[in-house]
DNA sequence: TTCCTTGCAAACGATTTGCATTGGA
DNA sequence: TCCAATGCAAATCGTTTGCAAGGAA
């Protein structure tokens, strides 16, 4: 059982959710991951036994109970990966070729700067922000 | 007849591509929202006169000779903006709470060091940067 | 036992498409 | 004129839900 398996489990139990077989295929699939995942991809790499509305079903108390988030793609696909307590902040780098969606951890100085130019901007519009997301679209390494 | 829909005939006449009623119809209204429209709320605001598979159908053609530009939100909802060519480039603030999606300019600056930090990103990670998105999450003012 | 969870199949809602008709250059 | 564009209805596809069966506390 690895460390983000243990956390959710936790985070069930104070839940009083069960962590079942199921929901824990989606967690390791999704930890295994390096971006986010949709349901038909999960479905494919966890394989047909569990059928789809299962994995609709544990993607939706897993983002209820903040295990994981969506993030909304071309062609009103929703993928979900694992929320930023459990794998860390980072934006994404988006492939216009091939649709990959990869995670990119920026360097904390950079980081820094986004986190306080997104700052300013609240207040420069009447606006609490609350999360933000740079999302770069442009050709991957395979793409080039 | 407004600069815009004058643009945006002289791009389509380029393509030999007719700028008819309805399609004139879904340029204006998107030139007087103050963010992207979905297609039922283009439906909504055009009248029903026009079909949705009408609305569609021009939102694909206007995408495809870079006209408008797709964003896609929750429930799998894709909600299309004029180009950056016509509207200029901006960045979006979402609230979580209503749902709604507005435009924000960055003053010049703030966008210089955001450009300059995908490049950084671009370079640091082999991916090569077209087009960048900061999705700003959190209350609007309506919604504080 | 008592709920929560799962499977299956049917239902849904956003978007797409086939085909006959209409309309603009 | 003549092909592109439109309307309508049916089809798709991702996702959700009702209901009966299975499973954990």
């Amino acid at each position: 059982m690895t460390t983000t398996d243990r956390e959710v489990e936790n985070r069930l139990q104070q839940h009083q959710v069960r962590y079942t077989t199921g929901r824990r295929a989606v967690i390791n699939s999704l930890a295994g991951a390096p971006g986010p995942r949709s349901a038909a991809e999960l479905h494919a790499e966890i394989g047909t036994s569990v059928p789809l509305s299962s994995l609709y079903r544990s993607l939706t108390v897993l983002e209820e109970f903040g295990v994981v988030q969506p993030h909304f793609g071309a062609k009103g696909i929703t993928r979900y990966e694992l929320a930023e307590w459990l794998k860390g902040h980072h934006h994404h780098l988006i492939c216009i070729n091939c649709g990959s969606v990869d995670d990119i951890e920026l360097p904390h100085p950079i980081e820094q700067q986004v986190r306080a130019l997104v700052g300013d901007i609240g207040s420069m519009a009447s606006f609490m922000p609350i999360n933000h997301a740079l999302e770069i679209e442009g050709r991957c390494g395979s793409c080039l």
